[in-house]
DNA sequence: TGGGTGACCATAG
DNA sequence: ACTATGGCCACCC
C-alpha cells in the first residue's frame, strides 16, 4: 500500500523498482503514476531526491530516447554513465545502448 | 493570485 | 541537428 501524502515517494518507490541493469524513462514513470502526473514532475522528483539524500537509482532513469539528460545533475556528468555501466549498460554518445531492450516498463512489470 | 522554472513529451519547420 | 511552441503540473517566490 503506498500512501498519497508524497507523489514523491510514488516516484522513489517505482525508481527504486528497477531492476538492476534496465532502464526506464521519465514518461514511464509518468504514465505509470497517472492520474495527473506528467514527466516533468518525474525529474523534477528526481532533483528533489537528490537534494533530500534519499535513495533512488536516478541513473536509471532516462528520457523517453535513451538519452542521459539528466547526467549533470550527478555531481559530475561522467558518473551517470559509470554508474549504469558499473550495472552492465553500455552508453554511447550519452545514450543507452540498447535501450529498447534494457527498457522496464513499469506499467506491465509492476501492475499494480 | 500569478509568473517563472524544470533531469519531459510531441509536433512542426 | 537545431529552435519554437504547447501541454503537462508541482513547487517557489
Amino acid at each position: 500500500m503506498r500512501k498519497n501524502t508524497d507523489f514523491f515517494e510514488l516516484i522513489y518507490d517505482v525508481a527504486r523498482e528497477i531492476p538492476r541493469g534496465r532502464v526506464t524513462s521519465y514518461g514511464a514513470i509518468g504514465k505509470y503514476l497517472g492520474s495527473g502526473k506528467s514527466a516533468r514532475m518525474v525529474g523534477w522528483a528526481m532533483n528533489v531526491a537528490h537534494s533530500q539524500k534519499k535513495i533512488v537509482p536516478a541513473h536509471r532513469v532516462v528520457n523517453r530516447n535513451g538519452e542521459l539528460t539528466g547526467k549533470h545533475h550527478f555531481g559530475h556528468p561522467k558518473l551517470m554513465q559509470k554508474l549504469l555501466e558499473k550495472e552492465g549498460i553500455k552508453v554511447k554518445n550519452d545514450k543507452v545502448v540498447n535501450f529498447e531492450k534494457l527498457f522496464w516498463y513499469p506499467d506491465v512489470e509492476l501492475k499494480l
